[in-house]
DNA sequence: AACTCTCGAGGCGCACGACA
DNA sequence: TGTCGTGCGCCTCGAGAGTT
């Protein structure tokens, strides 16, 4: 069993299960500077990637690979464009070729694995794609058989939004059910793409009972997302739990997540963070005042501070940017989804529907919101649901 | 195995009290 | 009186637990 470094054999973090625990050990070593000394290497890493016969330019050699790390894309650009033209690469190639370098090289820095990082993304999205609305079935209904369409809104949103358009409507909720949709798959995204940046951990709570009891074996972390363990004797086992904006955290939440993550730094030590990846100002933080009041010594971040902290890098947005944009565009020339294709194909549905029911569209929809056997809409009449349809 | 239920997550608009 | 900080409710989904 090997143990994690620069933290004392007692400290309960020890014992948490054995493959947290080599996930943990291994992140240690997972540093950008423990990796490539200098930045001539990790340019040559990264050309050799994309199978360029270049090799880095010997003033690079003096410089520390956090130096090309950090560098804002634009200058990136600039300086590869550079290196390539003196390494006798074609004009008129260069301009792209120093853009794919230059990607990969911030890809490189904050994974040490890209390529499977981006195949999980694509993957990812392609999953929630296929579960974009396209028939009327997808806006009537959602997953769960109580949450409806709301007439009311559809006929606020037809005559107040579109001049009384019942297809532009349709566009609109069918838009707005996938905007949300997207929401809940990048919360996700962002937790699981952090945890897999480089000295990162991500841990996920356990689904079900006992969400928030700690167990070394089944949940050691509760109410961390991201925990990032010492990678030198100077450095602090480190608590995470990250949302994506200031606003996600809905009341009450504050308070129970910072008295998670006190709990995290009573028992194993170390310092604790409460971070929200976009955001310029702390002002109007919905739950900074919960956490801190529970969790005191809390450090609360907001934007490019909780993502220079949990990215260990300057340049933090930019690098899950060029990650999702690489991962959408390939997603959407495969799926070739449209909401206005969809709108219109749904509202060709309820017409054939409002027709056979000489109703009008919204009426149609009031009926199947709102209507239903007793049974089903009264607990007197119900005491446990059967379907009988 | 497939379905349903349940709970907690996501983001946002809104209300309300504190304060300048 | 206007702005800010803070918490709540709404509507959505995901996923484990429970049921058939």
């Amino acid at each position: 069993m090997t143990d994690l470094l620069f933290l004392p054999k007692k400290n309960p973090i020890q014992r948490v299960n054995a493959k947290l625990l080599a996930r943990l050990r291994s992140a240690q070593d997972d540093h950008l500077f423990k990796e490539f000394g200098t930045s001539a290497d990790l340019l040559d890493k990264v050309f050799a990637d994309l199978k360029l016969a270049i090799s880095a330019p010997a003033e690079l050699s003096d410089s520390p690979s956090a130096h090309l790390a950090d560098m804002d894309f634009r200058n990136l650009i600039e300086l590869v464009s550079t290196i390539l033209q003196s390494s006798g690469l074609p004009n008129e190639s260069i301009t792209q070729q120093a853009a794919l370098v230059s990607q990969r090289l911030q890809l490189v820095a904050a994974f040490s694995d890209p390529n499977a990082v981006l195949t999980r993304v694509t993957k990812k999205v392609t999953d929630i794609v296929r579960t974009f609305p396209k028939t009327e079935k997808d806006i009537e209904c959602g997953r769960n058989p109580g949450d409806v369409l709301d007439p009311y809104i559809l006929a606020a949103s037809q005559i107040l939004l579109h001049g009384g358009d019942f297809e532009k409507a349709i566009e609109t909720t069918v838009g707005h059910k996938a905007i949300m949709i997207i929401e809940g798959l990048l919360g996700h995204l962002h937790e699981d793409i952090v945890g897999e940046m480089r000295g990162n951990v991500r841990v996920p709570e356990p689904r079900g009972t006992h969400q928030e009891m700690l167990d070394l074996e089944t949940n050691p972390f509760p109410g961390a997302d991201v925990v990032q363990p010492p990678f030198d004797t100077n450095s602090q086992l480190r608590f995470h739990q990250v949302k994506s904006k200031t606003g996600s955290a809905k009341g009450g939440d504050g308070k129970r997540l910072g008295e998670q993550l006190k709990r995290l730094q009573d028992y194993y030590g170390g310092s604790i963070f409460y971070d929200a990846l976009i955001g310029n100002t702390l002002r109007g933080h919905r739950s900074r005042s919960g956490v801190e009041r529970a969790a005191p010594g809390v450090v609360v971040l907001v934007g490019d501070a909780a993502f220079r902290e949990l990215t260990r890098r300057a340049v933090g947005p930019q690098l899950l940017l060029r990650l999702y944009q690489a991962s959408f565009q390939q997603v959407a020339d495969e799926s070739g989804y449209r909401v206005e294709t969809m709108a219109s194909a749904i509202v060709m549905a309820f017409s054939a529907r409002a027709l056979a029911a000489g109703d009008s569209f919204v009426e149609t929809v009031l009926d199947a919101s709102t209507k239903g056997p007793v049974e089903f809409q009264d607990s007197r009449a119900n005491s446990k649901i059967v379907d009988t349809i």
